[in-house]
RNA sequence: CGCGGGGUAGAGCAGUCCGGUAGCUCGUCGGGCUCAUAACCCGGAGGUCGUGGGUUCAAAUCCCACCCCCGCAACCA
């Protein structure tokens, strides 16, 4: 028996410090997305994806969330699971950066290099901020203070274990230059070599004391392993490297692709190289650094929050149209912009109008004109020669760009036969060959390469939407697994005469945009308060307002026109809005937007947080008399929990102005309504 | 001089490496069709390719300078 080849696929291991979004969504996806086309096309796959679940943060989150780390990286990754679920994404292997497995190989790997002098101890110097717990470089501090929060910053002495980076780095150079494939896209590995490798690489520092969330390094227990060693090394050791079976690493290593975001294509591009390198391994076959997939202005939203989570859409439309929109929609490679309406937009225009109208209408018209039975082709027409011209180039193209990994091409091409499919049906007009007798040879033909083609086109789009074929195929009467492989489209015509078609329920129905965005935009606000707000005061009155606001637009028309309810004096009552006066304020770290506000309200002190530091300095807050909503659910941001809410003014050009008391000498705590 | 991405039709983008009628999708306007999910098909309008200079027979594309936007990693009430 011949062997398959083998492709093995990894994702980054992500970082739990919340939960998985759309962006790692988008990445994951590309990965199972390929990791099927793989598949489908005749290899052995392995598709690697986990969890970076060590360090600083997780700790620090973990206690002031007030659980363990452990706790709270097993909640995120048990969701995350969930989420790869929904999203129909087959992974072989969830590797976590917590699990003995990897720890024990990592904590080999660290001793290997240790002994072999790659690693040496030395003492890490830099300039810290205390409040920030982090090192910065004299290049990036922001008038020689902390560029996060402002602060000044002090030199500090950490001990630490290195990575002698150094002595690899003309090899790197070298190997880089000489496998051109190796870092992709081509313009990452310029930036690669002209920022990092050719002005000398720094020794790397590989392991931290400052905390304990982490792998032991097992011959120095005041250390743990620092990120680089302990999340690169993943990829390996999820295949067994160095263990009793290393069965799986035998036969998977080197990986094919590491897809990873472009901001972590410099660890997987130099550390990672080189430290492989260290350990005489061969180096993945490619680093695919892809890019962010950012949010544009969702205009039908209010909502400032911008961050994006798949559940709701996936619940409203399924997952094979958010995992089409995502591939489809912009250039793997270069970041692209995310915005409900454009994916609306998509989904109605390829899914419900090409797409499924296309096996809606091939299946009516076979049902209409044949009872259901796809019949046999007659004379071929130039008609058919064009269709066919397409489907015989289309398997190779669609390799061709999904070797590149260009998902938006090969789903164009795709796309360029349901156009002709739709185009053909307007070309041979089936409708008028179906009224004589003369035309029904005509129509057969026209028939049978209609159900034959949408045969192919599902077969095609089964890695980017995996349960979508199937639906199409039963509405086609294909249930032979022989007619749904990739082989069975290498050549046209292997859909057997006489298969019965049956039509069902429309594949992708259209969506009302105007009227979805407003409830996705609505969906998100009421997915986040009930992330946020565990307790159930919060939400139920989240859930009266809502429902109160819903009823007021179906009862007042003027209050629906501004997208408002009207409420009673009653509802109104609930707000508790009281002055306050700002007695100190201050810049939330590592925040561009937070400002942390001291109230003094009628004598009492509250800690509140507002996203307004692009509009106020901390300095002017201070003795400003604000109008504080004191009865709001607290809430955590950054780690700083928040009492309340200030009111603010915004306008669509991005104005925003507080609404204070005028005469800042008015007491606080005065109540306002 | 921090790094990176970008400025091409109303919107989102391709084209730029390797100069030679400016293209795609959505929207819009007009027409056609009735098998189909108010879907599908055809056609039109709409762009001095950020600005200024240079090279060239010819520049969105090459060179120089400048301007502007965005991001630097995400629950920002």
């Amino acid at each position: 028996m011949q062997e398959k080849p083998t492709f093995y696929i990894t994702t980054p291991i992500y970082y739990p410090s919340g939960n998985m979004h759309i962006g790692h969504t988008y990445c994951t996806v590309a990965a199972d997305t390929m990791a099927r086309f793989k598949k489908q096309t005749g290899y052995d796959t392995y598709f690697l994806t986990g969890m970076d679940e060590h360090g600083q943060k997780i700790e620090r989150k973990a206690a002031e969330a007030g659980v363990t780390p452990q706790q709270l990286v097993d909640r995120i990754a048990e969701d995350t699971q969930a989420l790869w679920k929904l999203m129909n994404i087959e992974y072989d292997d969830f590797i976590r950066t917590t699990q003995p497995r990897h720890e024990k190989i990592v904590q080999k790997i660290f001793r290997k290099f240790y002994e072999q002098g790659d690693i040496y101890k030395s003492e890490y110097e830099g300039l810290y901020c205390t409040p920030c717990e982090a090192f910065w470089t004299p290049t990036q501090l922001k008038d020689g203070c902390c560029p996060d929060c402002g602060r000044p910053v002090e030199p500090m002495r950490e001990e630490s274990y290195f990575f002698r980076m150094s002595k690899y780095q003309d090899w790197l150079i070298d190997y880089i230059q000489t496998h051109p494939d190796f870092i992709q896209p081509p313009s990452r590995a310029n930036e690669m070599l002209n920022n990092f490798l050719r002005p000398g690489l720094q020794d790397l520092c590989v392991s931290r004391t400052s905390f304990k969330w982490g792998v032991p390094v097992d011959f120095d227990d005041k250390h743990v392993v620092y990120v680089w060693i302990d999340a690169l090394s993943n990829y390996i050791t999820a295949l067994g490297y160095d263990t009793e079976d290393d069965s799986l690493f035998q036969k998977y290593w080197p990986a094919n692709v590491h897809l990873v975001g472009k901001e972590i294509i410099r660890f997987h591009t130099i550390y990672w190289p080189i430290m492989l390198h260290a350990l005489g391994l061969p180096l993945p076959k490619q680093v695919f650094g892809h890019g962010w997939l950012l949010f544009g202005n969702d205009k039908m939203s209010k909502s400032k929050g911008n961050v994006v989570y798949p559940a709701p859409i996936v619940e409203r439309y399924g997952t094979d149209a958010l995992r089409y929109y995502l591939m489809r929609e912009m250039p793997f490679g270069a970041d692209g912009n995310y915005t409900n309406e454009a994916m609306l937009t998509r989904l109605n225009s390829d899914l419900a109008n090409d797409l499924g109208n296309l096996v809606s209408r091939t299946v009516a018209m076979i049902e209409k004109y044949f009872d259901g039975v796809v019949p046999a082709p007659g004379q071929v027409t130039e008609f058919e020669q064009t269709l066919l011209d397409r489907y015989q180039a289309l398997p190779a193209l669609v390799e061709g760009h999904m070797n590149d990994l260009q998902f938006s091409l090969a789903l164009s091409e795709i796309w360029k036969l349901v156009g002709d499919l739709n185009r053909y049906i307007d070309l041979t007009q089936p409708w008028i060959l179906g009224r004589s007798e003369e035309g029904r040879e005509r129509l057969g033909t026209v028939m049978y390469y209609l159900a034959e083609c949408v045969r192919a086109v599902a077969v095609l789009i089964a890695p980017t939407m995996p349960s979508t074929p199937q639906r199409i195929f039963e509405q086609l009467g294909v249930s032979d697994s022989a007619l749904t492989s990739w082989e069975s489209i290498a050549s046209f015509g292997a859909l057997p005469v006489g298969t019965r078609v049956k039509k069902g329920q429309p594949l992708f129905p259209r969506i009302d945009v105007a009227k979805e965005l407003e409830i996705l935009s609505g969906g998100k606000a009421d997915e986040k308060a009930e992330k946020k707000q565990e307790k159930a005061a919060g939400k139920e009155a989240k859930k009266q307002e809502k429902a109160a606001e819903k009823e007021a637009k179906k009862a007042g028309p003027d209050g629906a026109e501004q997208g408002y309810g009207l409420i009673t004096i009653d509802d109104f009552a609930k707000v508790k809005l009281v002055t306050a006066r700002v007695t100190a304020c201050e810049r939330v770290p590592k925040s561009d937007k937070l400002l942390k506000e001291t109230l003094d309200v009628g004598g009492r002190e509250r800690t509140v947080l507002s996203g307004i530091a692009q509009w106020y300095t901390p300095e002017e807050m201070v003795g400003k008399t604000v109008v504080l909503v004191e009865n709001l659910t607290p809430r955590k941001m950054r780690g700083i929990l928040s009492e309340g809410m200030l009111l603010c003014a915004s306008d669509d050009a991005g104005n925003l102005k507080l609404v204070t008391v005028e005469g800042g000498a008015f007491a606080s705590g005065c109540e306002i309504g």
